[in-house]
RNA sequence: GGCGGCGUAGCCAAGUGGUAAGGCGGAAGUCUGCAAAACUUCUAUGCGUCGGUUCAAUUCCGACCGCCGCCUCCA
């Protein structure tokens, strides 16, 4: 069964074969970097790590492209209002971007080029689609003519004519409405740099062709981005870079779902009017710094946790629309902590860390599909770990469904629950064939789980927590208080002992002769 | 108006032309002094409404209702 991905040119599934053997090459288009990242940039790039990660694990040799937009008219404006650089409102914001996903555990970009690093080859392309005939000058500014291109609107599926508006600012000096800017002059004191069109910058959308053609060539494997990018960014993309080049842009346009906030309105959109004026809802930004609450995306990273957002994000199929708040991120980690739990369990049993020091799964689990693991013997936790893991890989191989696989991955940390309820493995002496059927069907989670980008390194805790040798001794202090009155049958004093824990955020757990505390 | 998406249990969410994964929550049970954790069982005669095709539809088709996105610079 190869795998299958859902194309936006062709709306249907398609098989997944590459241009060339082994190698992939994706773009996602990025952030403009003119502000500070919201959660809802971060669905594109969660997503992605997750299909490179899949593909890799297929033995897919890939290449994964993120632009960073960081010349544009937003960041003009922004750059004016604060009365700094642009470059470095960019440079900051690019951390920013950069410091969320890492918290997110998105750490398979290879490349994130930046379009003023790339000007030389933004103003090749504008001079290739000129003598092409594709693109005009107009008093400075350079202009792609949609009429030019047969194909224009394949992509959103939109007749030119029909989406053509009233053709913004630079309207009168555009042949026609819907043409756009490649090249725009620069005003008096904005960032400019010299062109055959004189001095200037470039227009939206061409940045990405330049870039991705640098990068990745004349056609590469998949293009991604979210769905409100197909119409205008996309649409003009693909015109620019087929003109030009005379080849198909990229074999699989994927479109991710956008995330709206609790509330109403979608996260970081635009307000429109007419919602707004219908009922008493606030203005879409404000919404989204109310689903973030205070410190925006970085303190909703704080509260949470990285994990539990990637969690939560991954449960949605990634083409649907994800509804988000914090209440409902909190609500569905209760999951997660199923596997925290476990993974401490799996600590007791075997006396080794679950997470490994590196962070890394090489040498411990297996890294590619194909890997002759020997699910082999009578064991019935092992057949049902392998029935598992083909169940998972099968629904992954479908377009990526991670909710769908998820479905396993829980299955398989309840028959690992089982098995080491039913062997006993908390015992000193269990037998090491039950031991070790018990590490391959943890390795085995591990490996699936990498491949969601989940339980690589342990999970940055949300809240405060007593945690520390002080609040160890303190509490071990109150447990063995516990454990006396127990042992005396006091246990009206004992229980009183652990239900004041219990309100102080700390579970008591009794098992196997000993008591172990968590908190919350 | 054009293009596109969605509507599955209290909540979240997969999915299939043959009779509904999984998670949260809830109920009962095993274990425990009692709990916690873990495990077991149960929790949608039903997949927006109404028609149609079919031996059979939640799944295909049509209409309708409701929600949402894009239509020149939002990931």
């Amino acid at each position: 069964m190869p795998i299958r991905v859902y194309n936006t040119l062709t709306r249907t599934k398609e098989d997944f074969r590459t241009i060339s053997p082994g190698k992939v090459g994706i773009y996602l288009c990025g952030p403009t970097v003119y502000k500070e990242a919201h959660i809802g940039h971060m669905v594109g790039p969660v997503i992605f790590d997750t299909i490179k990660r899949y593909l890799a694990y297929n033995r897919f040799e890939v290449t994964w492209v993120v632009n960073i937009t960081d010349v544009d008219d937003k960041l003009i404006a922004q750059s004016r209002v604060r009365g700094i650089p642009m470059s470095q409102i960019a440079t900051e914001m690019t951390m920013d971007y950069c410091a969320n996903l890492m918290a997110l555990g998105v750490d398979q970009i290879t490349h994130m080029p930046k379009a003023t690093e790339h000007i030389d080859d933004i103003i090749t392309f504008i001079r290739n689609l000129i003598e092409r005939d594709y693109a005009y000058e107009s008093e400075g500014d350079v202009f792609f003519a949609v009429g030019k291109d047969s194909e224009y609107g394949k992509l959103s599926n939109r007749r030119p004519e029909e989406q053509a508006g009233m053709g913004g600012d630079a309207a009168s000096k555009k042949r026609a409405p819907g043409d756009f800017a490649l090249w725009k002059e620069a005003k008096p004191n904005e960032p400019s740099w010299p062109s055959p069109w004189g001095n200037g910058r470039p227009g939206w959308h061409i940045e990405c062709s330049a870039m991705s053609h640098k990068i990745l060539g004349n056609s590469f494997d998949i293009h991604g981005g979210g769905l409100d990018l197909i119409f205008p960014h996309h649409e003009n993309e693909v015109a620019q870079s087929e003109c030009c080049h005379n080849l198909p842009m990229a074999r699989y346009w994927m479109h991710n779902g956008l995330l709206r906030s609790g509330e109403a309105g979608k996260v970081g959109g635009r307000a429109t009017s007419e919602a707004n004026s219908q009922s008493n809802i606030e203005p879409t930004t404000q919404k989204m710094s109310r689903s973030e609450g205070a410190g925006g995306l970085r303190g909703l990273i704080e509260r949470l946790g990285g994990e539990r957002i990637r969690f939560y994000l991954l449960r949605t199929h990634y083409r649907s629309t994800i509804v988000f708040s914090e209440e409902r991120v909190a609500e569905a980690s209760g999951a997660l902590e199923k596997f925290y739990l476990f993974f401490e369990r799996y600590q007791r049993v075997t006396k080794q860390p679950f997470y490994h020091a590196s962070g890394q799964i090489s040498g411990m689990a297996p890294r590619f599909r194909d890997h002759q693991q020997s699910y082999t013997g009578n064991s019935s936790l092992l057949t049902e770990v392998d029935r598992l893991r083909g169940d998972f890989l099968r629904k992954m191989d479908d377009d990526f469904n991670t909710g769908a696989a998820m479905s396993d991955l829980f299955q398989l940390l309840t028959a690992l629950n089982r098995f080491a309820d039913e062997n006993n493995l908390e015992d000193e002496q269990t037998s090491n064939t039950a031991l070790g059927d018990f590490r391959t069907g943890v390795e085995t989670l591990r490996e699936l789980a990498y491949l969601l980008g989940l339980f690589i390194k342990p999970p940055v805790r949300a809240s405060e927590e007593p945690e520390g040798d002080l609040a160890d001794s303190l509490v071990r202090l109150l447990i063995n208080l516990r454990n006396e009155a127990r042992r005396n049958k006091n246990f009206d004093t004992a229980d009183q002992i652990r239900d004041s824990l219990t309100d102080m955020g700390i579970i008591l757990e009794d098992a196997q002769g000993t008591t172990r505390w968590r908190s919350e």
